[in-house]
DNA sequence: CTGTTAGCGCTTTCAT
DNA sequence: ATGAAAGCGCTAACAG
């Protein structure tokens, strides 16, 4: 019994009562270590030390042991290698539904974070309902070493996703605003449309409108608040809040609304860029002229923007950053760098100013 | 010895000369299937069998697995199943540098497709240079069951991503050009410049300029023939060619080359959507009127277009569309249910005029 | 129908 | 310094 035990692990390849199961391994899926060790003429668990340079080998022996497995073209098992309750290597990413530049930069902030610090990217968008959020998580489960979380509508706590693995939430409320022992990347929302708000005010405008972001979305809600407070003690007809979303053809819709005002407002803070796109648009559209009748304020700052017509004045948010200081932050919890965080850290806005909206105090 | 091989699989979690090592798993990962044969009474070939449904059991213990299994929230260890050559369920997809819409759009497709389909995906961006491909092809070994990858600038060959997984190429050059065993999915790059080119050549206008995308992509390539192509037989200097690229500065400045030729062009086709809009602006600014003084088409029917002032005439791409063809097919072939494709599926494109673009002959 | 067992490929003690 | 062996959690024969 012994002795063939011995054959099994110095010979794994040779003759065997059952060709079968052999032959059914390596269809599959290449060279194993064994296959390293057979060629170095040493031992699996020799390969092992040599590749993870997780003890002293001698010298001819890592030589020989390095060239066999170059010459193979030795690739370990990442799913062997997990199962032994190692990292995965991978980050998952939990999106609502993406559209726009917005994800796009998102998206390359994450992933050259990633890259940078040796991870991969698992990515699942949902759309609202609760179970997709589960499911996406549900599939994470286990292949992932942590997770970023950006879901603009359900807090962390609806959601749900109680996985071990730990988690850095984007742009999500709930963790906002207090210690539920969540940690959270945000920027500034309100303070983004107040600061807005306050510049249109302070440039001469009276009347400004609000075209606010979909319903039930916190950071829709946010940008609204901002932009009441920094209204408050106008009044009611001087800030009137639009519905809208963050898609131009709602934005062109609330220009419709907007145009037939009395008193028609001489400047809008829209919800987002492509909302205050569709905006300009519509007050186009409407024989107005921008930012000759009406100014127009956006966020988030896409490229776009900078090259619309007229150019998009906006509160930019580095979006880029936003998810380099996720993944990074997520990773110094995986590596045991730092304990988890909790409570939430933001990333501030800024408001540029461009051709779509003008002062009317400073002609 | 046999007392004790039967003592550990009936009562794994009992006292044990050393309880180091159980205690370390424990820590790691929760339930495990032994846990739910402990808590169900039955062995864990029952449970594996009730809750893959792979062999027929008892109604009363299917029940009770299901039960325990549902109380203790199982979930199968993915590292484990895979380990036994069983599917990832994961899709891998390279991607080259994300911005825009374009790739929003196409990750909707590729994503909610796989979704529906019982995969996730892994997603890898890189940029121009050969290694960074080939990382990311190596990050996704073992991890995937097939890989998606759009490179629009290095053919597959030059890829070299010789993995044992399915690939699906989509918008890759090469594939097209003949059978070197790739399968690629790409759209009309060429025929979308062309009906575009000899549309405003049938509306009347005579001098056309083309502004081409980055240089090597293949796209920019083929969209540039397709142009050519239509203005073949006209004299050079009415079809004057102008360095570009993708995005809408590289558009803005190729405007103002544009707008100081000689006879000046009445028709700009650009290399896509984000370049057009940069060359709207950069003519605007130079005090031209669109489409009054010059018309423009772009390439890609991103959202924005739709929006933008003037809204934007274009060759119109079903992106969403080819994500969901390319996760398909390779998920066909996964399952084996065909065999693995070599050519190229081609999604045709479709020209769509808003008012960026004029006729000259019809007033 | 159901339990036992042999691995999947790898890392990590444990003995040399 | 290095080989043997014990599993990680799971599925798929292989016996009952």
């Amino acid at each position: 019994m012994s002795a063939r035990k011995k054959t099994r692990t110095s010979r794994p390849t040779a003759t065997r009562p059952d060709g079968r199961r052999r032959k059914r391994a390596s269809e599959r899926r290449g060279v194993t270590i064994r296959d390293v060790a057979l060629r170095a003429g040493v031992s699996i668990a020799t390969v092992s030390r040599v590749l993870n340079r997780t003890a002293p080998v001698d010298e001819r022996k890592r030589v020989l042991v390095e060239t066999a497995a170059a010459d193979l073209g030795y690739i370990p098992n990442p799913a062997a290698q997990s199962l032994l309750g190692r990292r995965t290597g991978g980050i998952g990413v939990l999106l609502p539904y993406v559209s726009g530049e917005f994800y796009s930069e998102l998206l390359n902030g994450l992933d050259s974070t990633a890259k940078e610090l040796g991870y991969f990217l698992l990515i699942s968008t949902s759309h609202d309902r609760l179970e997709e959020w589960q499911a996406g998580a549900r599939a994470m489960f286990g292949r992932v070493d942590g997770l970023v979380v950006m879901s603009p509508i359900l807090t962390p706590d609806r959601l749900e996703i109680r996985s071990d693995e730990p988690t850095v939430y984007v742009n999500t409320p709930g963790a906002p605003d207090g210690a539920n022992g969540f940690f959270s990347i945000g920027f500034s929302n309100l303070e983004g449309t107040f600061e807005a708000t306050r510049y249109l005010l302070e440039a001469g405008h009276r009347t400004i409108a609000h075209v606010r972001g979909p319903v039930a979305h916190a950071d829709a809600d946010l940008r609204e608040e901002g932009f009441r407070r920094a209204m408050a003690g106008h009044p009611a007809e001087e800030c009137p809040v639009v519905e809208g979303g963050y898609h131009q053809e709602e934005g062109f819709a609330a220009a419709r609304v907007i145009a037939a005002m009395q008193p028609r407002p001489t400047a809008v803070v829209a919800a987002n860029d492509y909302c205050a796109m569709g905006v300009i648009s519509g007050l186009l559209d409407a024989g107005l002229d921008v930012p000759g009748d009406v100014s127009v304020i956006g966020f988030d700052g896409v490229p776009s923007g900078r090259y619309s017509h007229p150019t998009l004045s906006t509160v930019e948010v580095p979006v880029r950053r936003l998810g380099e200081r996720a993944v990074r932050t997520l990773v110094d919890v995986i590596q045991g760098h730092r304990a988890p965080p909790t409570g939430v850290e933001m990333i501030p806005v800024s408001l540029v100013l461009r051709a779509s909206s003008r002062s009317l105090v400073e002609p």
